[in-house]
RNA sequence: GGACCCAUGGUCUAGUGGUUAUGACGACUCGUUUACACCGAGUAAAUCGCAGGUUCGAUUCCUGCUGGGUCCACCA
């Protein structure tokens, strides 16, 4: 079929996007016999739209899918969103307009559900299949369905009877304006501008001033400090020192965590304050006092100030020690406080009952547990080791908001044994169910209290692997990937420590083994100004926007400019690139079918340039196979483009053109041989950028040269071992010199390149002169060729 | 404070223990309209961040430094 003049992007992405649904050519096949290849896709955090960090590493997903998949396998890519926990709380009731306080959880989840599976979903999933992702639409879940709220629990279940859960009262990361309790890794430094206070404690009498950024916190104080190797309070050592308003004394000890250097080289501890804090209480059995309650407001201790915000308590006190005289100084600072992610509020540290997943005994295996996995860039493990060596609490599991996957909990009102629930119920929600068993094993109590928090969001997300491999059950398949570990997942290097660490975990811990074969780690796609994509720096570009102006296909074209793992800025240019390589596959093909359609695929002998460029194609083919093969996408691209423009393009299509036009003159033969050559590189060339470039090879694939089935599902192309001559690729880049050469000595002659030049050429090129002069002298426009004591040309 | 990544023509980038160091964009000089002006040819443009070391030989390997980025910890 001849090819329109103009390639028109919207209509040919449209209606492939809808093709490849209907036919159904991604979708795993549960019956089939062949190798498996399986992705376990971190879900995408559903803010309602596909922004450009999931548009880029998607596409690298994809690229290496469609390789595997047109190398035979059988290709298990699911599709999920995660939908669960606060961020998704958070944009439900704004959305929706409503207050999940207010509402029961079922009917908050059940609206959350609704307008996921109703909304956002959709929205999301058709931004997907225009970029031309490659997964099994049907494979779906979300982490807040009922699949994964079971799989949640049965390992909440399966963790507890392994004695890695426990529950106590502890102190944890609280923050109180999302009134839940956080894990480590969902803090966030930020620099605030604060006031370092010189504050008089009072010693027998005497001045010891102390300086702290957190005078709010003076009720809770139960101890200060110094370095034992500071001469300077040496002598207050054993003694008391009185506590500022408030009148009541503690004790004054000795500990090296002290810096001598700042503020006045001694320290107030308060419980709890920061980090070390909890350290010291631990350490000296210091007894616990709490000056900020679970919503931020300060407490009975803290006397006046009762029910005062943290900020404005910090203020009051200020005021208050300043008119005593006791603030000494105040000395404007910078300083990093640990904050909470989602809304970037600073985190205090609160005591309440809560959820631990044990795993601080377990840092050695998890070292070993990250070896396990094949990790691509393998520099990116650094990371994950570097993570687990910093750990320094076990993993806190619960949190305090009511959207979320609850615990399968109840306690016994009387001695509040914990109850499980039977697996057999689950999922469950112990506010609405009631558990299994009559009464507590333990007192023999018989009311139960429910368990009201819910678990982490990580928690589930962690458990991906289960989650995908339960959505097989029951099919033929399920036997074959049950107890294995799936081939590869990719991420963001900013999740390794959320994701890809919580998901090794638990896989070890539950099943003993690595959750995946390979982890690819990609970079992140940055604005034009090389700097992360966000709304404050006004440098955020949509997907859609880029799908509407360029298409889908120059998109991924860029996705595919840089390393797996490096960053890659937003460039413009590059798109232009990729709509420019795409016009030309449109019109190489266009052209090359002008001429192949008495094309018939019958033996003939290749002309001496023709096994050359083949030749060297045949080497090419090899490269970018294990390009793909080792997820270097960016160097296939590179090495394939490179090829087909600047060799196949520029070079053969132009020696071809003689042959193709004037077969009377230069013999069918050669014509055949030129048709061979376009044909097979043409239709190899449009495979192996099918990954990266999917629509525009499905295009000219299926309607140009008239195949039956998609590109997408033909057989990748081998290297073939007929013209194994290496003498072959030589003819090809000698003639490619000598075409240099003769174009350089006519522009440096100002001569144009339809004119006849002179020229002298080396005596070993004969052999080749005699077998390609004809080629040589249509693409030159040469006349005749001169023997002289070295090779005269006349070309 | 700990860890990691990066540094190559004006810009973006490939790559290697010995190469005339790759390509693209941009610049300049030409050409072309029978696939393509979203084209082609040619030219100029890089002492491969700095300083040492290993080596017959380093842009490439090692050490240190500088600059940029990222993660982690601390932050009274």
């Amino acid at each position: 079929m001849v090819l329109a003049k103009k390639y028109n992007f919207k209509e040919v992405e449209e209606k492939w996007m809808k093709d490849w649904e209907k036919s159904g050519i991604y979708k795993f096949q549960i019956n089939s016999q062949k190798k498996i290849y399986s992705l376990d896709i971190p879900p995408p955090t559903i803010s309602g739209k596909l922004h450009m960090g999931h548009a880029f590493g998607d596409s690298l997903q994809d690229f290496f899918v469609r390789f595997k998949r047109m190398n035979g396998f059988n290709i298990l890519n699911p599709f999920g969103t995660d939908n669960n926990g606060l961020p998704t709380l958070r944009l439900i009731e704004k959305e929706k307009n409503v207050d999940s306080k207010s509402m029961s959880r079922e009917k908050f989840i059940e609206l959350c559900n609704k307008t996921i599976k109703e909304e956002f979903i959709p929205m999301f999933l058709k931004d997907a299949k225009r970029l031309g992702i490659s997964a099994d639409w049907d494979l779906f879940y979300s982490t807040i369905d009922e699949r994964s709220r079971r799989i949640s629990q049965e390992s909440f279940i399966d963790l507890y009877k392994k004695g890695r859960e426990y529950r106590i009262e502890s102190p944890s990361l609280w923050c109180t304006e999302c009134q839940t309790t956080i894990a480590q890794v969902e803090l966030e430094d930020k620099e605030f501008s604060s006031f370092f206070n010189d504050i008089k404690f009072n010693v027998d009498g005497k001045d010891l001033v102390i300086a702290t950024t957190r005078p709010e916190l003076l009720s809770a104080c139960v101890a200060v400090f110094y370095n034992p190797i500071d001469k300077r309070y040496k002598k207050l050592k054993g003694k008391m020192a009185k506590v500022p308003l408030f009148g009541f004394e503690v004790p004054i000890m000795e500990d090296e965590k002290v810096d001598l250097e700042k503020g006045t080289g001694i320290v107030m501890c308060c419980t709890f304050g920061d980090q070390t804090d909890m350290e010291w209480q631990k350490k000296y059995k210091l007894p616990i006092k709490e000056a900020i309650s679970k919503d931020g407001k300060l407490t009975k201790i803290s006397g006046k100030y009762e029910g005062l915000k943290v900020e404005v308590a910090r203020k009051k006190i200020i005021e208050d020690l300043k008119q005593e005289k006791l603030l000494l100084n105040q000395k404007q600072i910078n300083h990093a406080v640990n904050t909470h992610e989602r809304c970037g509020h600073p985190v205090e540290i609160i005591t309440s009952k809560q959820w631990f997943i044990k795993y601080l005994d377990l840092k050695k295996d998890m070292i070993k547990w990250g070896k396990e996995v094949e990790w691509y860039p393998s520099h990116m493990k650094n990371r994950y080791d570097n993570w687990i060596k910093g750990l320094q609490w076990d993993w806190s599991i619960s949190r305090q908001i009511p959207f979320g996957i609850p615990f399968p909990v109840w306690y016994c009102k009387d001695c509040d044994e914990v109850i499980l629930a039977d697996e057999k119920q689950l999922p469950v929600d112990p506010l609405v169910d009631k558990p299994n068993i009559k009464q507590c094993k333990k007192c023999k109590g018989k009311e139960f209290i429910p368990e009201k928090d819910i678990m982490n969001t990580w928690a589930t997300s962690a458990l991906t692997p289960s989650i995908v491999k339960d959505l097989l059950k029951g099919t033929p398949a399920y036997d074959k990937i049950k107890n294995k570990p799936f081939s590869v997942r990719r991420s963001g290097h900013d999740i390794i420590t959320f994701w890809n660490f919580n998901t090794i975990v638990k896989s070890n811990l539950h099943y003993g083994k690595k959750p995946w074969e390979e982890l690819l780690i990609n970079g992140w796609i940055l604005g034009k100004d090389g700097k992360k994509m966000s709304k404050s720096r006004g440098n955020v570009i949509s997907p859609q926007e880029t799908l509407d102006g360029f298409g889908a296909d120059p998109l991924r074209y860029l996705s595919a400019s840089a390393k797996l793992g490096d960053d890659v800025s937003f460039s413009e240019q590059e798109l232009q690139n990729g709509k420019k390589l795409v016009t030309k596959l449109w019109n190489a093909s266009k052209f090359s079918l002008m001429h192949l359609e008495d094309y018939k695929d019958e033996k003939i002998k290749l002309e001496a340039i023709d096994k050359g460029i083949l030749s060297k194609f045949n080497f090419l083919i090899k490269e970018i196979s294990e390009s793909f093969e080792n997820y270097e996408a960016s160097k296939a691209r590179m090495i394939l483009e490179m090829f087909f423009w600047g060799q196949f393009c520029d070079n053969y299509l132009e020696i071809a053109k003689d042959r193709l036009y004037n077969p009377d003159i230069r013999g069918i033969k050669e014509r055949k041989s030129a048709q061979y050559t376009l044909n097979y590189i043409l239709t190899n060339t449009l495979k192996l950028f099918a990954p990266i470039i999917p629509f525009i090879t499905e295009e000219i694939f299926v309607n140009g040269f008239n195949n039956s089935d998609s590109i997408h599902i033909s057989s990748w192309p081998k290297h073939f071992t007929k013209l194994k001559d290496e003498s072959n690729e030589k003819v090809w880049e000698r003639f490619v010199e000598i075409l240099s050469f003769v174009r350089q000595e006519k522009s440096k002659q100002n001569k144009s390149l339809k004119e006849e030049i002179v020229l002298i050429l080396p005596r070993k090129d004969k052999e080749l002169l005699l077998e390609c002069i004809e080629d040589l002298k249509a693409v030159t426009k040469a006349k005749d060729i001169l023997n002289g004591r070295e090779l005269e040309v006349k070309l």
